[in-house]
DNA sequence: GTAATAATATGACGATTCGTCAAAAAACAC
DNA sequence: GTGTTTTTTGACGAATCGTCATATTATTAC
């Protein structure tokens, strides 16, 4: 049970968030400035303060936020009821549909990962961003447990649950880095990242010999059977 | 045919960079400012902003030193004699052995994805880097369409020759920056990332049916072969 | 060899932005 | 209504970037 007091202090920072998510998203981060911040939320720089005890731990926090939506997009992911190979693509689906959808989010997320930002977090906002990571791993841990446990992967994979969960991850990971870089992926001959990256997950998970293989299923059926049962949502944003 | 002065110049550029690069990575980037450089190097600051034009392009100017020297690594890859899949394999051992060795100047090559930097990088220093990153995809390319040309990889991938480019690129790339991000993987219960990687890269050209299959093989032996021959100096150097 | 001219180097300076803190304002207690 | 605590404020000091008028060095002309 929240106090008004809590209430209001939980809105102003959202709020704060808010303004600053949209600053940085209209004009980049060179922009984005605690004293512009202030000035369009209408507290004093001092109050900005009282939230978040640097620029950086600002921007850690936008990040954490995009860290939590994709969690729940996790969690979606894995109760999709269909066989343990789907539900691990639910994931890559989920994860692809929300970048497309929030493409600042994923900069967002990025912004972070540099060393001239992390070198400036606080340990507590560090430690609660790695606490946010490690939720989005365990979840895809336990789906590659389910598929040894009911021998949808062999077994002789059991001591490689973290490499397979690894490996999605920093291809999905990289992908996503790649395209929201400047390199022009499309002028050097690529085609779109989120084809890519379905065609190199399905190749990945074949690799692993993980059941069923995608040689005996239409994988773009599969894509939008799972993207429609779980992210009807998104899709529908995603088409406007 | 450089006279005296333009090898001075280049000279006097190069240790810039070196002090530069020896600051960065012993007091990380916030300590890094055109003043202490120019006091180090015994040159004004005046003189150092006749080299770059601004602290960006400077930066931007380590990054693209450290993709030189990994498309040394690439071409010596390319050279390697065997069957298309170890040459491409060749460029994976490469690329890890880089990084193992070079810690810090994937650092220098991701500072430069930030958007913070990016944003206020010359038009001219954006371009030489993209031309350098357009040389590897290049390199990486070849391969790829010297294993469909003499059948190693079947003719139904030559549509997706940059889908397995960008796959082989994403997912180091991915599992580079995660690697060098403070996200505690070996706390999280995960392999030496190399380790990780490696499996995962064979694991996906297993995928494509790129012959001859991982399982006809031993991998480990396959990776000592290929880094003996091409890469000793970096196993050596990494020894000590 | 010297004077005129061109090229280069210098560092003081203005501008920006961060984060602080003493003082003012608001909220609260009684 | 008065005194106390909490919160807010914005002027300020510090750090750093990038500039540019001036100083220095190099080159050319004679």
């Amino acid at each position: 049970m929240p106090s008004r007091k809590q209430r209001e202090l939980f809105e102003r920072e959202q709020l704060i968030l808010d303004t600053a998510q949209a600053m940085l998203h209209q004009h980049g981060y060179n922009y984005l400035t605690m004293d512009r911040i202030a000035k369009k939320v209408e507290y004093s720089k001092g109050t900005i303060y009282n939230h978040f005890s640097s620029k950086e731990d600002l921007v850690c926090s936008l990040c954490c936020r995009c860290i939590s939506n994709l969690i729940e997009i996790f969690e979606r992911a894995c109760q999709y009821p269909g066989p343990t190979r789907e539900r691990y693509c639910a994931i890559s689906i989920g994860y692809s549909l929300y970048h497309q959808l929030h493409p600042m989010d994923s900069q967002n997320i990025q912004t972070v990962k540099n060393n001239a930002i992390r070198e400036k977090l606080s340990d507590e906002k560090l430690a609660e961003m790695q606490s946010l990571e490690h939720t989005i791993t365990q979840l895809t841990q336990s789906i590659v447990q389910q598929a040894i446990d009911c021998g949808d992967l062999d077994k002789k994979y059991t001591k490689d649950i973290s490499s397979i969960v690894f490996g999605l991850w920093s291809m999905h990971y990289g992908a996503l880095l790649l395209n929201q870089s400047d390199i022009p992926l499309n002028a050097l001959g690529f085609n779109p990242v989120v084809n890519m990256l379905w065609k190199n997950t399905n190749c990945y998970l074949d690799g692993l010999q993980w059941r069923p293989l995608s040689a005996s299923i239409n994988t773009n059926k599969l894509f939008d059977k799972i993207s429609t049962a779980l992210f009807q949502d998104e899709v529908n944003k995603l088409k406007v």
